[in-house]
DNA sequence: TCGATAAATCTTGACGTCAAGATAAATTTT
DNA sequence: AAAATTTATCTTGACGTCAAGATTTATCGA
């Protein structure tokens, strides 16, 4: 009987018209998800980052060599509007983690690189992410992870086939 | 191999010193809830509402008669913080969705209570909120639904104990 | 009863995000 | 070529959120 299942108790008596049962899992979900996030973050943070510009610098760093992408690029990874990735990128470059250099190949755009002390940040950053991903998970059994990642796989694949 | 597992298969090639297996669930996990969040959202435009103030709405109609409660518990039960839900409220209010008076037993404080207009909108927008939810996981079986609502119950357990 | 502490709510300022529109350069059509 | 269209990126304005602090009222202890 957690938090979820008051609110489910509620609806039912108030609403008994209803069928709530998926609720319990949306409700769990969202809060799962912030709980997860602030623990994620307290990483991100130890490291001087926020969540959206460690997204950035983890995709510059793992497509390899030579650590650069186009903003368009770096949207279509990320999955955010071009207003902002121009945010997330402005901020970068202050912080003189990335370089934005004119493309010599094409006018309109640009390239963004890591520079190196981008490199070092992002490279420390995700070494302490994953060990804190692992320490997020360990509430869970490795066969009840492998089952949840093929739960989620499958719900994902049947609300935005796209992804796939 | 979907965009996740792309994700995995960079991060393999760049630094095959880290064990990246959690990064899976939590980019699936990610990714689903941008996509269900949107999904929602559709229904709660529809209503014109947002995800937020449905929120409120929705707590004080499953609070039963006679659809009233403080800040602070619309606070508790959202959990989002103080101005969070002042900023709620005033828009909320401003709608004639909720009404906000002073707490005749406590000087400092006030009943948020539906206003008849917020009764009928928010009767009308769980209605179809819940039809919705269970279009959202109808790619699931029952069974893996109830599998699903298992694990995410035993990890927001283990992450959030405080919760339960 | 008075002073200290606690509680309830609002205010302010900063973030990160998005949608819509502007600008500039490349590409395709005519 | 010139015009029309598409592509890449940035700008603007509005949201919703949070943390920190201010204000007002209640409550508790001496």
């Amino acid at each position: 009987m957690d938090q979820v299942d008051r609110i489910l108790a509620q609806w039912h008596q108030e609403r008994p018209d209803l069928d709530v049962t998926p609720m319990g899992m949306f409700g769990r979900f969202g809060r799962l998800r912030s709980v997860l996030m602030s623990g994620l973050d307290d990483i991100f943070r130890a490291h001087g980052l926020s969540a959206a510009s460690f997204d950035v610098l983890a995709t510059l760093r793992r497509s390899g060599p030579p650590y650069a992408l186009s903003p368009s690029d770096l949207i279509a990874w990320t999955m955010v509007t071009s207003g902002t990735m121009t945010n997330r990128l402005d901020k970068l470059e202050q912080a003189g983690l990335v370089s934005r250099e004119k493309n010599p190949e094409d006018g309109r755009g640009f390239v963004i690189a890591l520079t190196q002390k981008g490199r070092n940040l992002i490279d420390a950053a995700v070494t302490d992410h994953v060990a804190n991903q692992h320490r997020l998970v360990e509430g869970l059994t490795a066969d009840e992870q492998s089952q949840l990642d093929g739960l989620l796989r499958k719900w994902l694949a049947a609300v935005a086939p796209d992804d796939a």
